[in-house]
DNA sequence: TTGCAAAGTGAACAACTGTTTACTATACTG
DNA sequence: CAGTATAGTAAACAGTTGTTCACTTTGCAA
């Protein structure tokens, strides 16, 4: 079977996070010779899952990436094969990998904005930031999560009071994403 | 500078999904031996960014997930380097890749449980799941996401009723996650 | 200025890369 | 059954891989 040598090459790549080489297939397939495995990888570039990048070879987006389907409308049959697009969740949520950390959000004074106690939230290092973003600053010397608003923090929950800073107010980063795994 | 070929690096790891070869990181240091690049390398081994997969070069985690840090607390240095864990989101998210695929909510009946309109859920496809789960269901021919409670579906927003089948009421995954990005 | 470690050059090497060719076994179609 | 496309074997090949050795250049501390 064609899929099972896909799942096959996937398991590898997501333990060695590189395609494995055709002698390294060999061995996966249970092959005894290079050209069936040559056979079965040109299979997989004719579907578009994996391509040649100069004399080697690396995934393209639909070998890894989950499909995106539409929304849901009543009746649709969201199912079907078509208009499918292909998404990385790293490469979604994270524009710049390099200034971007993570940052796992306790408390509930941002719930009104769908942010819970326990997510996950994707913060790009920066001092400023507008109004109405969502900041990780540092007000009077305490770390905090809030609505920035013009001189002052904010909850998004209406037990809290707005946060004026009695000295000082800094910012270190924007919250980009918010990131939420069930049980 | 030692941070800016990693990050040459990096860069070619996220457009070709691979690690440069030796010679390919020759031109893209613009050094003229590859014991130069030979030398470089070894100093991302020994700091752990790049390890020795057989006769392979594959990154490690730390080469591409990001850190995660700790909550927040009051007044807390978060920003210490230490008890650092790296995390790649789609790792995180996604349990089995295999079966799972991506959703975009519309609509505002789970806001209650913080999912809302314009979300991106991970659905992993099953036919039973357990009360309580969100599941994608199929209700008198219908398509929706909502909550399973016995023999009916539930909203998660006040201004919906609970959703009894008239007929049919079939199960087709479970969300294990959700995804928001911002602006 | 001297001494020395770090950084880079250049050439050589065996091992492995993906690819090709020729041939055989298998499976399926009419 | 025969005919034929598919799947797999075996061996050979040039190009590239990562690695090593000997040497030169650079930068920096004493």
């Amino acid at each position: 079977m064609l899929t099972e040598k896909l799942n096959q090459i996937k398991k590898f790549y997501r333990r060695h996070r590189r395609l494995p080489s055709y002698s390294e297939m060999l061995k996966l397939f249970g092959f005894s010779s290079k050209n069936a495995v040559f056979k079965v990888v040109q299979k997989f570039i004719d579907e578009g899952l994996i391509k040649k990048d100069g004399n080697k070879l690396s995934p393209t987006s639909r070998f890894f990436a989950l499909p995106l389907l539409g929304n849901i409308k009543a009746g649709f049959p969201i199912l079907a094969e078509e208009d499918h697009s292909y998404l990385t969740l790293d490469e979604y949520l994270i524009g710049d990998p390099q200034s971007s950390f993570l940052l796992k959000v306790s408390g509930d004074s941002l719930i009104g904005i769908g942010i819970f106690d326990g997510d996950i939230v994707i913060i790009e290092q920066k001092k400023n930031a507008n109004t109405g973003d969502v900041v990780l600053a540092q007000i009077d010397r305490e770390w905090t999560l809030k609505i920035l608003r013009k001189g002052y923090l904010e909850a998004a929950n209406p037990k809290y009071p707005p946060f004026y800073p009695h000295q000082e107010l800094q910012i270190f980063g924007v919250v980009k994403a918010v990131v939420r795994k069930f049980n």
